[in-house]
DNA sequence: ACATTTTTGTAGCGTATGCTACGTTTTTTA
DNA sequence: TAAAAAACGTAGCATACGCTACAAAAATGT
């Protein structure tokens, strides 16, 4: 047992509170106490399991990542699909009362990723590249071209709806 | 004189020096002492011309949004357009090397708007309704109706630009 | 049973933040 | 010219942040 069964059991729990913890609340107040607050241990302990926060915050965020990724991937219906419909099956989905938390995090995350700070950047860009190819293999072949201009008429569409009443 | 002439010249002038630093440097190095010292004055100054340090933020983004207001008044050609031609010009001046920081600064109050505080959701939903309108002004009479559709993709076209490598 | 390692609690350090107390200089007004 | 107001400098407060020192408890291995 290399990296500790039971630590490791226990790193996820936290990683867990902790992006539950982000989605729910935001950047603003997710100090390392608040954070360890909802994890409902000490941010001592945070600092015992991970190096820094920033560790943690970069797990919470691929986590979340990973969340959107197959809300994405659940939200349109199949392969062959042109650009439209893709459009709006996933606006829906994005805009729905469950996932606008995470879609706020989300323009968060974009924010923090402008001056190219870690792991923001990262994180955003990496999930820009995955939904593009995503939208790409759910279109028709002769409309694959276009994963691209549908992935940022829907980030704009979302962005927009969650701002202007 | 009710508010002062000297006063006001001098807020006006602490406003725009906030306004370059902010730009410059965005909202993560921007406490008090660095947007003095950037205006070239004390901390102890800035909470003499201005209630709090909202108060010269809110001054300073109001400043930042009739720039990009004017900038994209000037980009596209004149009225009568079709939403491509908007589009394509918009895109083209907001992505360009002297709008990028602004646009990045954009991207950040779009982040800091999610969680609705303040003076951040209001110049986002300000500005975007502004843009709106203006796009619309912009469009052929029969197009008058895709505005928000521009807008929309707009944004997500330079978002994703200024991430994706 | 003992020694060692892992896990946790308490307290606090160093720094940065927005903001203020207090005094001094400069300008304005009478 | 004297008094009042405006403009500014120095120093520091209170709070929050990420993180650490130190030691005690709990688990583990021999």
């Amino acid at each position: 047992m290399v990296p500790l069964e039971k630590t490791e059991k226990r790193r996820q729990e936290i990683i867990t509170a902790a992006a539950a913890h982000l989605v729910a609340h935001g950047f603003q107040n997710s100090g390392l106490r608040a954070i360890a607050q909802s994890a409902g241990i000490s941010d001592r302990m945070i600092m015992y399991y991970f190096d820094t926060k920033e560790d943690l915050v970069a797990a919470a965020l691929e986590m979340i990542g990973a969340n959107i990724a197959a809300g994405m991937d659940d939200a349109v219906p199949q392969g062959n699909a042109t650009p439209r419909q893709i459009l709006d099956a996933l606006q829906d989905a994005l805009l729905s009362e469950e996932a606008q938390a995470i879609m706020r995090l989300w323009f968060e995350i974009i924010g923090l990723a402008m001056r190219g700070q870690q792991p923001y950047e990262q994180t955003a860009a990496r999930l820009l590249q995955q939904s593009e190819e995503q939208i790409r293999a759910k279109l028709r072949a002769d409309q694959k071209h276009r994963a691209r201009e549908v992935l940022a008429t829907l980030e704009g569409r979302v962005m927009v709806e969650l701002l202007v009443e």
